[in-house]
DNA sequence: TTAAAACCTCAAGCTAACTTGAGGTAAAGT
DNA sequence: ACTTTACCTCAAGTTAGCTTGAGGTTTTAA
Protein backbone atom coordinates (compact mmCIF):
# COMPACT_ATOMS: atom_id res chain seq x y z
CA UNK A 1 0.00 0.00 0.00
CA UNK A 2 2.80 2.64 0.64
CA UNK A 3 4.20 2.52 -3.13
CA UNK A 4 1.16 2.95 -4.42
CA UNK A 5 1.10 3.98 -7.89
CA UNK A 6 -0.56 7.37 -8.22
CA UNK A 7 -1.45 8.72 -11.52
CA UNK A 8 -0.21 12.08 -12.71
CA UNK A 9 -3.20 13.81 -12.32
CA UNK A 10 -3.55 12.86 -8.83
CA UNK A 11 -0.21 14.18 -7.78
CA UNK A 12 -0.90 16.99 -9.62
CA UNK A 13 -4.54 17.57 -7.40
CA UNK A 14 -2.47 16.45 -4.05
CA UNK A 15 -0.08 18.95 -4.32
CA UNK A 16 -1.21 21.88 -6.43
CA UNK A 17 0.76 21.98 -8.97
CA UNK A 18 -0.14 21.78 -12.26
CA UNK A 19 0.37 18.40 -14.83
CA UNK A 20 2.45 20.04 -17.16
CA UNK A 21 4.73 21.04 -14.23
CA UNK A 22 5.06 17.76 -13.39
CA UNK A 23 6.05 16.34 -16.50
CA UNK A 24 8.77 19.82 -16.37
CA UNK A 25 10.23 18.69 -12.94
CA UNK A 26 10.82 15.53 -14.53
CA UNK A 27 12.44 15.96 -17.49
CA UNK A 28 14.46 18.66 -15.39
CA UNK A 29 15.28 15.32 -13.33
CA UNK A 30 13.59 16.50 -9.87
CA UNK A 31 11.01 13.53 -9.59
CA UNK A 32 10.57 10.02 -11.11
CA UNK A 33 8.27 7.89 -12.64
CA UNK A 34 7.69 4.75 -14.08
CA UNK A 35 5.07 3.54 -16.83
CA UNK A 36 2.19 1.72 -17.20
CA UNK A 37 0.90 -0.15 -19.67
CA UNK A 38 -0.29 2.01 -22.01
CA UNK A 39 2.67 4.68 -21.22
CA UNK A 40 1.09 6.83 -18.49
CA UNK A 41 3.28 8.30 -15.64
CA UNK A 42 3.33 6.08 -12.01
CA UNK A 43 4.50 7.73 -9.26
CA UNK A 44 5.47 6.35 -5.64
CA UNK A 45 3.81 7.75 -2.92
CA UNK A 46 7.51 9.85 -1.68
CA UNK A 47 7.02 12.11 -5.02
CA UNK A 48 4.36 14.39 -3.10
CA UNK A 49 6.83 14.74 -0.16
CA UNK A 50 9.79 15.55 -2.51
CA UNK A 51 7.64 18.32 -4.39
CA UNK A 52 6.29 19.95 -1.13
CA UNK A 53 10.00 20.21 -0.50
CA UNK A 54 10.79 21.53 -3.90
CA UNK A 55 7.75 24.09 -3.14
CA UNK A 56 8.77 24.59 0.27
CA UNK A 57 13.04 25.83 -1.26
CA UNK A 58 11.51 27.81 -3.84
CA UNK A 59 9.99 29.90 -1.10
CA UNK A 60 12.77 30.30 0.31
CA UNK A 61 14.40 31.13 -2.92
CA UNK A 62 16.42 28.14 -3.64
CA UNK A 63 16.38 27.74 -7.95
CA UNK A 64 15.13 24.41 -9.22
CA UNK A 65 18.78 23.98 -10.15
CA UNK A 66 20.10 24.10 -6.77
CA UNK A 67 17.53 21.99 -6.05
CA UNK A 68 18.40 19.69 -8.22
CA UNK A 69 21.91 19.19 -6.98
CA UNK A 70 20.75 19.13 -3.43
CA UNK A 71 18.84 15.97 -4.09
CA UNK A 72 21.80 14.84 -5.54
CA UNK A 73 23.78 15.02 -2.84
CA UNK A 74 21.45 12.61 -0.82
CA UNK A 75 22.44 8.58 -0.79
CA UNK A 76 20.93 7.13 -3.98
CA UNK A 77 19.29 10.54 -4.28
CA UNK A 78 16.57 9.21 -2.40
CA UNK A 79 13.75 11.91 -1.04
CA UNK A 80 15.19 13.80 1.78
CA UNK A 81 13.27 12.61 4.89
CA UNK A 82 13.01 14.05 8.57
CA UNK A 83 16.33 14.70 9.08
CA UNK A 84 17.72 15.51 5.59
CA UNK A 85 15.13 18.21 5.66
CA UNK A 86 16.52 19.84 9.02
CA UNK A 87 19.72 19.94 7.36
CA UNK A 88 18.83 21.14 4.11
CA UNK A 89 16.13 23.66 5.44
CA UNK A 90 19.34 25.02 8.04
CA UNK A 91 21.38 25.52 5.14
CA UNK A 92 18.74 27.34 3.18
CA UNK A 93 17.75 29.57 6.23
CA UNK A 94 21.64 30.90 6.34
CA UNK A 95 21.02 31.79 2.75
CA UNK A 96 17.90 33.57 3.49
CA UNK A 97 19.81 35.24 6.07
CA UNK A 98 22.06 36.93 4.23
CA UNK A 99 19.63 37.96 1.80
CA UNK A 100 17.88 40.03 4.67
CA UNK A 101 20.86 41.14 5.52
CA UNK A 102 21.53 42.66 2.34
CA UNK A 103 18.24 44.02 2.03
CA UNK A 104 18.68 46.21 5.24
CA UNK A 105 21.47 47.36 4.36
CA UNK A 106 19.77 48.46 1.33
CA UNK A 107 17.16 50.02 2.95
CA UNK A 108 19.69 51.64 5.66
CA UNK A 109 21.52 53.06 3.24
CA UNK A 110 18.36 54.28 1.36
CA UNK A 111 17.40 55.88 4.74
CA UNK A 112 20.96 58.08 4.48
CA UNK A 113 20.08 59.06 0.85
CA UNK A 114 16.87 60.23 0.79
CA UNK A 115 17.53 64.14 1.21
CA UNK A 116 20.43 63.86 -0.13
CA UNK A 117 19.69 63.20 -3.61
CA UNK A 118 22.83 62.79 -5.19
CA UNK A 119 22.74 59.62 -6.76
CA UNK A 120 26.62 59.82 -7.49
CA UNK A 121 27.51 56.77 -9.68
CA UNK A 122 31.05 57.26 -8.09
CA UNK A 123 29.90 57.13 -4.59
CA UNK A 124 26.26 56.58 -4.16
CA UNK A 125 25.34 53.81 -1.69
CA UNK A 126 22.28 53.15 -2.93
CA UNK A 127 23.73 52.63 -6.46
CA UNK A 128 26.72 51.29 -5.70
CA UNK A 129 26.99 47.19 -5.11
CA UNK A 130 30.41 47.55 -2.95
CA UNK A 131 29.05 46.72 0.10
CA UNK A 132 28.82 42.61 -0.38
CA UNK A 133 25.57 42.88 -1.63
CA UNK A 134 25.93 41.69 -5.20
CA UNK A 135 29.52 40.98 -5.00
CA UNK A 136 29.61 37.04 -5.03
CA UNK A 137 26.26 36.77 -3.06
CA UNK A 138 23.41 34.77 -2.58
CA UNK A 139 22.25 35.38 -5.96
CA UNK A 140 19.01 36.54 -6.72
CA UNK A 141 16.14 36.32 -4.30
CA UNK A 142 13.03 35.28 -6.01
CA UNK A 143 9.06 35.18 -4.40
CA UNK A 144 7.07 33.84 -6.76
CA UNK A 145 3.85 35.59 -6.69
CA UNK A 146 0.35 34.09 -7.68
CA UNK B 1 27.83 73.68 -22.09
CA UNK B 2 25.06 72.35 -20.10
CA UNK B 3 22.85 70.84 -22.26
CA UNK B 4 25.86 68.81 -23.98
CA UNK B 5 25.30 66.12 -26.68
CA UNK B 6 26.69 63.20 -25.12
CA UNK B 7 26.78 60.56 -27.89
CA UNK B 8 25.97 56.54 -26.48
CA UNK B 9 29.31 55.44 -26.27
CA UNK B 10 30.05 58.45 -23.46
CA UNK B 11 27.13 58.03 -21.82
CA UNK B 12 27.71 54.24 -21.61
CA UNK B 13 31.25 54.89 -20.14
CA UNK B 14 30.11 57.16 -17.88
CA UNK B 15 27.29 54.88 -16.35
CA UNK B 16 28.59 51.34 -16.42
CA UNK B 17 25.65 50.58 -18.89
CA UNK B 18 26.29 48.73 -22.41
CA UNK B 19 25.47 50.26 -25.53
CA UNK B 20 22.90 47.85 -26.50
CA UNK B 21 21.36 49.34 -23.15
CA UNK B 22 20.94 52.47 -23.57
CA UNK B 23 19.27 51.51 -26.64
CA UNK B 24 17.14 48.95 -24.72
CA UNK B 25 16.05 51.84 -22.35
CA UNK B 26 15.45 54.13 -25.49
CA UNK B 27 12.89 51.44 -27.06
CA UNK B 28 11.35 51.19 -23.61
CA UNK B 29 10.60 54.62 -23.09
CA UNK B 30 13.03 55.05 -20.36
CA UNK B 31 15.39 57.61 -21.79
CA UNK B 32 15.15 59.75 -24.63
CA UNK B 33 17.87 61.24 -27.14
CA UNK B 34 17.90 63.36 -30.60
CA UNK B 35 19.78 62.07 -33.44
CA UNK B 36 23.26 64.30 -35.10
CA UNK B 37 23.45 65.08 -39.02
CA UNK B 38 25.06 61.07 -39.45
CA UNK B 39 21.95 59.28 -37.37
CA UNK B 40 23.70 59.03 -34.40
CA UNK B 41 22.27 59.45 -30.71
CA UNK B 42 22.74 62.28 -28.82
CA UNK B 43 21.71 62.77 -25.00
CA UNK B 44 21.28 65.70 -22.96
CA UNK B 45 23.55 65.45 -19.32
CA UNK B 46 20.41 64.58 -17.66
CA UNK B 47 20.67 61.06 -18.98
CA UNK B 48 23.24 59.93 -16.55
CA UNK B 49 21.42 61.03 -13.33
CA UNK B 50 18.04 59.16 -15.32
CA UNK B 51 20.07 56.16 -15.78
CA UNK B 52 21.30 56.12 -12.00
CA UNK B 53 17.60 56.37 -10.86
CA UNK B 54 17.00 53.57 -13.06
CA UNK B 55 19.72 51.57 -11.36
CA UNK B 56 18.97 52.99 -7.90
CA UNK B 57 15.67 51.48 -8.41
CA UNK B 58 16.14 48.39 -9.84
CA UNK B 59 18.75 47.35 -6.92
CA UNK B 60 15.02 48.04 -4.74
CA UNK B 61 13.56 45.74 -6.56
CA UNK B 62 11.37 48.25 -8.49
CA UNK B 63 10.83 46.54 -12.21
CA UNK B 64 11.72 49.08 -15.57
CA UNK B 65 7.61 49.08 -16.08
CA UNK B 66 7.36 50.45 -12.81
CA UNK B 67 10.11 52.82 -13.04
CA UNK B 68 8.82 53.84 -16.41
CA UNK B 69 5.89 54.44 -14.91
CA UNK B 70 6.80 56.37 -12.35
CA UNK B 71 8.94 58.99 -14.58
CA UNK B 72 5.62 59.45 -16.34
CA UNK B 73 3.70 60.71 -13.70
CA UNK B 74 6.76 63.60 -13.15
CA UNK B 75 5.21 67.26 -14.87
CA UNK B 76 6.95 66.91 -18.44
CA UNK B 77 8.65 63.52 -18.03
CA UNK B 78 11.37 65.20 -16.44
CA UNK B 79 14.68 63.70 -14.83
CA UNK B 80 13.64 64.02 -11.31
CA UNK B 81 15.54 66.12 -9.13
CA UNK B 82 16.13 65.73 -5.52
CA UNK B 83 13.20 66.12 -4.32
CA UNK B 84 11.57 63.60 -6.58
CA UNK B 85 13.85 61.46 -6.17
CA UNK B 86 12.93 61.80 -1.73
CA UNK B 87 9.56 60.96 -2.49
CA UNK B 88 10.26 58.17 -4.93
CA UNK B 89 12.64 56.41 -2.71
CA UNK B 90 10.92 57.13 0.10
CA UNK B 91 7.98 55.22 -2.17
CA UNK B 92 10.44 52.59 -2.67
CA UNK B 93 11.57 52.04 0.70
CA UNK B 94 8.18 51.06 2.19
CA UNK B 95 7.56 48.52 -0.68
CA UNK B 96 11.68 46.65 0.34
CA UNK B 97 10.24 47.13 3.88
CA UNK B 98 7.52 44.87 3.19
CA UNK B 99 9.63 42.67 1.19
CA UNK B 100 12.13 42.62 4.64
CA UNK B 101 9.04 41.94 6.74
CA UNK B 102 8.05 39.23 4.44
CA UNK B 103 11.15 37.08 4.70
CA UNK B 104 11.52 37.50 7.87
CA UNK B 105 8.83 35.63 8.66
CA UNK B 106 9.24 33.11 6.13
CA UNK B 107 12.87 32.78 8.22
CA UNK B 108 11.49 32.28 11.59
CA UNK B 109 9.06 30.24 10.24
CA UNK B 110 11.68 27.91 9.02
CA UNK B 111 13.07 28.04 12.55
CA UNK B 112 9.57 26.75 13.86
CA UNK B 113 9.36 24.08 11.28
CA UNK B 114 13.26 22.86 11.30
CA UNK B 115 13.30 19.63 13.37
CA UNK B 116 9.49 19.33 12.77
CA UNK B 117 9.97 18.41 9.12
CA UNK B 118 6.26 17.44 8.84
CA UNK B 119 6.36 19.57 5.78
CA UNK B 120 2.60 18.92 5.10
CA UNK B 121 1.24 20.87 1.98
CA UNK B 122 -1.81 21.48 4.29
CA UNK B 123 -0.58 23.29 7.40
CA UNK B 124 3.59 23.47 6.94
CA UNK B 125 4.08 27.17 6.93
CA UNK B 126 6.65 27.16 5.04
CA UNK B 127 4.63 25.56 1.94
CA UNK B 128 1.56 27.61 2.81
CA UNK B 129 1.41 31.15 1.41
CA UNK B 130 -1.26 32.10 3.95
CA UNK B 131 0.70 34.19 6.03
CA UNK B 132 0.03 37.11 3.39
CA UNK B 133 3.31 36.60 1.63
CA UNK B 134 2.22 35.76 -1.45
CA UNK B 135 -1.59 37.19 -0.85
CA UNK B 136 -1.64 40.23 -2.96
CA UNK B 137 1.60 40.86 -1.92
CA UNK B 138 4.72 43.16 -2.77
CA UNK B 139 5.70 41.00 -6.15
CA UNK B 140 8.52 39.17 -6.46
CA UNK B 141 11.59 40.35 -5.39
CA UNK B 142 14.36 40.35 -7.16
CA UNK B 143 18.23 41.16 -6.59
CA UNK B 144 19.96 41.06 -9.96
CA UNK B 145 23.00 39.70 -9.29
CA UNK B 146 26.97 40.66 -11.79
C1' DT C 1 -20.24 -0.08 -26.27
C1' DT C 2 -19.44 4.33 -26.56
C1' DA C 3 -18.25 8.80 -25.09
C1' DA C 4 -15.95 11.66 -21.99
C1' DA C 5 -12.02 12.42 -19.16
C1' DA C 6 -7.34 11.71 -18.55
C1' DC C 7 -3.14 10.94 -20.52
C1' DC C 8 0.75 11.09 -24.09
C1' DT C 9 4.63 13.82 -27.01
C1' DC C 10 6.69 17.54 -29.02
C1' DA C 11 7.07 22.22 -30.31
C1' DA C 12 6.37 26.72 -29.41
C1' DG C 13 5.11 30.63 -26.44
C1' DC C 14 5.54 33.59 -22.24
C1' DT C 15 8.03 37.38 -19.11
C1' DA C 16 11.92 40.39 -17.88
C1' DA C 17 15.86 42.51 -18.96
C1' DC C 18 19.06 42.32 -21.75
C1' DT C 19 22.89 40.52 -25.16
C1' DT C 20 24.68 39.00 -29.61
C1' DG C 21 25.34 39.11 -34.41
C1' DA C 22 25.05 40.40 -39.22
C1' DG C 23 25.53 43.73 -42.50
C1' DG C 24 26.30 48.48 -43.29
C1' DT C 25 27.41 53.83 -42.34
C1' DA C 26 29.80 57.66 -39.97
C1' DA C 27 33.40 59.82 -37.51
C1' DA C 28 38.05 60.16 -35.91
C1' DG C 29 42.91 59.33 -35.93
C1' DT C 30 47.32 59.09 -38.66
C1' DA D 1 43.58 58.99 -48.06
C1' DC D 2 42.97 55.33 -45.42
C1' DT D 3 41.97 52.60 -41.57
C1' DT D 4 40.20 51.83 -37.31
C1' DT D 5 36.72 52.77 -34.02
C1' DA D 6 32.17 54.04 -33.13
C1' DC D 7 27.78 53.93 -34.49
C1' DC D 8 23.34 52.33 -36.93
C1' DT D 9 19.12 48.78 -37.54
C1' DC D 10 16.77 44.70 -37.09
C1' DA D 11 16.29 39.98 -35.88
C1' DA D 12 17.16 36.49 -32.97
C1' DG D 13 19.14 34.41 -28.74
C1' DT D 14 19.52 34.02 -23.49
C1' DT D 15 17.75 32.35 -18.61
C1' DA D 16 14.25 30.50 -15.41
C1' DG D 17 10.25 28.35 -14.73
C1' DC D 18 6.66 27.22 -16.57
C1' DT D 19 2.19 27.18 -19.81
C1' DT D 20 -0.32 26.36 -24.08
C1' DG D 21 -1.68 23.93 -28.02
C1' DA D 22 -2.07 20.43 -31.57
C1' DG D 23 -2.83 15.92 -32.69
C1' DG D 24 -3.31 11.40 -30.98
C1' DT D 25 -3.95 7.33 -27.33
C1' DT D 26 -5.72 5.15 -22.98
C1' DT D 27 -8.77 4.77 -19.13
C1' DT D 28 -12.89 5.12 -16.99
C1' DA D 29 -17.78 5.74 -16.36
C1' DA D 30 -22.47 5.22 -17.95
Amino acid sequence: MEDANLSVGYVAKRTGVKVSTLHFYEEKGLIFSWRNHGNQRRYKRDVLRRISIIKAAQRLGVSLEVIKQTFNELPNNKTPDKEDWKALSKRWQNQLEERIQSLIKLRDSLDGCIGCGCLSMQSCPIYNPEDALESEGPGPVILNRK
